[in-house]
DNA sequence: AATGAATGAGCATTCATTCAT
DNA sequence: TATGAATGAATGCTCATTCAT
């Protein structure tokens, strides 16, 4: 087979798990993951039942998968976002405006993650644990930093205050998600950060 | 009947309808919902399956009177402390204090709070919006009041001010849920508050 | 006890069976018989459930009941009235018009006999057999006079006969509760008679 | 896919959801509509339970379609014996012969008209009345055609004189079914047909 | 690789019947 | 006698997954 060929191949490979992905999210957004059909999924990929299992091993795994992509997605772009900055207060600030510009411009990825990600216990000792400790790992090292430049103060735990600027954000995505009227979500980043930094200097 | 029998026998329902409460409880925070049978909650709560549709509509109906008392409860006892203070950020200490006591207090309630509820979209959408906006609110007028007497910075709304808290608070629970190693959750409402009111501090 | 005392108890007694016996016709001629619940019998007589028990051996048996006690009875009246008449030919008329009468005023008996007692292929072969048999021999016995008489042709076997009269009347009831319109039965046993006694003349 | 390949699994349909129909006349014959199970159907044809839903929407459907395909059979088989003759009396006759004919050549089916079919008031009010009908009007229009040519007697309603005819064949199968020796159910026609004709001679 | 017909384990719910009061 | 709360066996239907084509 040419190079070429391969080329191709692997397109279509990439493009058919490509679709059953994203279709993934936007039916387990609009049904919940246990009210979804693998059949469901299937159908709004456009390809047969059957297909589903040459890409993912089942279900479960197409919610993992969805959540994995992401996460890696995420976690990739922040860091090199944040390598540009060397403030700690400027890289909370883009980690926020990132968190919420990305959740914000994806409502089906946002409530799949707000959402169907934590309706199974399973799931999230077993499986987001890893990438997910890993975000609140980025965020505690970047407290860190402020903590030891003396710019935040450290009478409270790195760990703690990690979990607050986190909670805080994962609030404003929640929320977002159940309200009936449309906003944007990005904005409210700031007013996070406002307070966060504030409740932080030192 | 006697009354003091007539008031047996209302106990023994009442006994009967809380033993599937809580069998629901635990069951549900131990398997998930979506992976809990209706026979397991009646085998755990020590009485047939069909016994279970006399106290509830069905499997929905467990998980939602597991949400609904134990809010009103929530509420009720937050509303109540509320009232002995005047202070607001004492008032927001106290909150914290509640709600994480209490969940932390009770393991599988906090699990299935914190997962299990909003494992379905249509709950939260139906049933959890009133009560939790409640809560939500209560939060909200406290820090309306502190804004008002000028404790409190008035350039960051107080309802995003109320999701920022109620944010860090609900992460604290679900970090802790998901922690392997055990550790006391009440004390962390102390961080929680400081960081806050520091970063609303006028 | 006084023999008064114990008449009113019997007729208590009386009154209860015959109560859930009519709720037992109403609840399945409206809803089948295998779609009705005792307790929607039991609740149509104004009794417990369990009360129902009391009285009949089970579901089953409540609609054996029906059925033993309406053809005893139309079995003793048919007697009764035949026994008046000596002529086959009127003893026949007379068996059409009571026939249809009795169903006539009943709708709900009327179903219950022509829908929900064939229901039961196990019903039909353990208990209306007798009864039924009982009804058909009745037929069969005043065709045979008849032809012994030779007024009624004999080429026909009698038992046969007696199954094309009672089928024509059986069908008309059958008919008539199927109709959406509604209209009188009885008059219709004029025409079975007058079209079976001219096939059957000799 | 090659024309003799498609025609093949056509067929491999076609013989799926034939044996499913076949396996459910028997197996409600055998044990009544309500008391059979759809996994006692599925294993009497040679399937999976799942296999049934993909060929009928539920077990009522099963009934239903036993009803419709054998009474436009059935129909169909009449009408086109019907236009072979000229005679009314002939054509009643050969009526009279198909319907026992038919029934008596299959018991199971036989019970399944005869008594499962009758079980349901739904059913008999949504479906069978208009097949149903379609076959009295068939009886009921040879009649009129007699009655037209002076050959029967016209002071009986086509309508019931056709009710009348019915009934008494009707009958013959219940009978036939119900009885413990078995008989050919056929011969009778030629005795209905001799008694309703000779009644309806004019 | 792709299909989709077939599978069959799994489960919420119903309801006839019992029995302690 | 009467009650009605409690029981638990019974079953129609769904859907994730497989596999012959």
């Amino acid at each position: 087979m040419a190079k070429a060929a391969k080329q191709a191949a692997k397109n279509g490979v990439a493009d058919k798990r490509e679709a059953i992905l994203r279709a993934g999210i936007k039916v387990f957004a609009a049904k919940g993951f246990f009210n979804s059909k693998v059949a469901d999924v299937a159908a709004e990929a456009g390809v047969a039942d059957g297909t589903v299992y040459l890409y993912f091993k089942g279900k479960d795994d197409i919610l993992h998968s969805v959540f994995d992509r992401a996460m890696a997605e995420f976690i990739a772009e922040g860091q090199r976002e944040l390598e540009k900055l060397d403030d700690p207060a400027a890289q909370l600030a883009k980690i926020a405006e990132l968190h919420l510009s990305r959740l914000g411009a994806d409502r089906s990825l946002a409530v799949v993650f707000q959402i169907e990600l934590r309706g199974s216990t399973k799931f999230m000792e077993a499986f987001s644990a890893a990438a997910f400790a890993e975000y609140l790992a980025i965020i505690r090292k970047t407290i860190e930093s402020g903590q030891k430049r003396g710019i935040f103060r450290d009478d409270v735990k790195s760990v703690v205050a990690a979990k607050i600027f986190y909670g805080a954000l994962d609030e404003m995505v929640t929320n977002w998600i159940l309200s009936k009227k449309p906003y944007p979500l990005e904005p409210l980043a700031g007013e996070v950060v406002k307070v966060f930094l504030g409740g932080m200097r030192s």
